[in-house]
DNA sequence: ATTATCTATAGATCTATAGATAATGC
DNA sequence: ATTATCTATAGATCTATAGATAATGC
């Protein structure tokens, strides 16, 4: 049964918007064509005809997740509120509506070539917005600093996301946090 | 066909061995039990009936990849040795034999409890060791800086092998090992 | 006429179990 | 007698395709 364009424009959004989410809940292994449909209230035949594979999908969903994530940072005031909110207990619990570098960083390596270029182009956006609001420096010691940081926000998160003991977890959240607000 | 105990213990040992290199390789989702057990020369059959299930075979490989890196780990001189090795292009581009915390992180929320623990357990070992070799401040100030070091170390190699520019790939590497060594 | 969606289905692949086999270890 | 391993197979689940359907958009 054929729906309206702007329907199946709709249609095609929500299964991107599910897939953005359950690919950073469950891993993008982790969730298959029926589940991602499922969410979106379609069957998985929807997104053959919409994407053409799950390979395609799983491109744009990588590129949606870091665009949406990218347009709340603009929002953001300073690097300090961002720090303690990347780091803050809320984000690790949230994965689903969380930052897509933590979320997906690990299985980017066997990714299709057009996943890991998104991944790439999004995670220069990062870092250019992070040197921006470096103060020390000169633009190659503020580049320096915004993937240091980077590397830090996300190895902390994905590391709290990881361990079972919530003290340690905890810990490692505030450590980063510390480190990177002096 | 029965095998000697000592034969079994050795077929048990190479399955285990097989897994801790290519769950971190693949990804824990990415490998099934034939191929698993297919690396060590073995049908599945045999999986079950030295480990009960995958989910065990999981835990076990966890602490075995943790186990074995640790005892390399003892083997080094100094933690400025360590760092370099560990943010250099041979740790990105050999994820099966290398840190099985940044190879295995972002699935450890998913996985059993008796994973996580094994983890947990195991990452806390680590801290430990890298507290052990901070220069400055107090116990306390020690473990704090052994946490965000680790974050640091963690978060460069995952992204590193994230992304498919190679020139961003080292850069990642170089700042944070320039950050690290200071 | 075109096409977004659904249904049915193909063909892999996944985890797990049951039973047969054959050599060990008592 | 015990048991490590293999083989066969069950029952899910996975990605993908083909054809039917039915409403849109020309």
């Amino acid at each position: 049964m054929r729906v309206s364009k702007e329907k199946a424009a709709e249609n095609r959004d929500r299964i991107l918007k599910a897939a953005s989410r359950l690919m950073r809940e469950r891993g993008i292994t982790g969730v298959g064509v029926d589940a991602l449909t499922e969410a979106a209230g379609m069957t998985h035949g929807s997104l053959y005809s919409q994407f053409g594979s799950r390979e395609r999908l799983v491109e744009e969903a990588v590129a949606d997740a870091i665009a949406t994530k990218g347009q709340e940072l603009r929002e953001m005031s300073g690097l300090s509120d961002y720090v303690s909110e990347y780091l803050s207990a809320a984000h690790r619990d949230q994965p689903g509506s969380g930052c897509p570098f933590a979320a997906l960083c690990c299985e980017m390596p066997r990714q299709s070539q057009g996943a890991r270029d998104r991944f790439t182009v999004g995670l220069k956006g990062m870092v250019g917005w992070l040197s921006g609001r470096m103060t020390a420096g000169k633009q190659r010691q503020r580049d320096e600093a915004a993937l240091t940081t980077l590397a830090s926000l996300v190895g902390a998160l994905v590391l709290a996301r990881a361990v079972s003991d919530p003290k340690l977890s905890d810990d490692i959240l505030r450590s980063t946090r510390k480190r990177l607000e002096r």
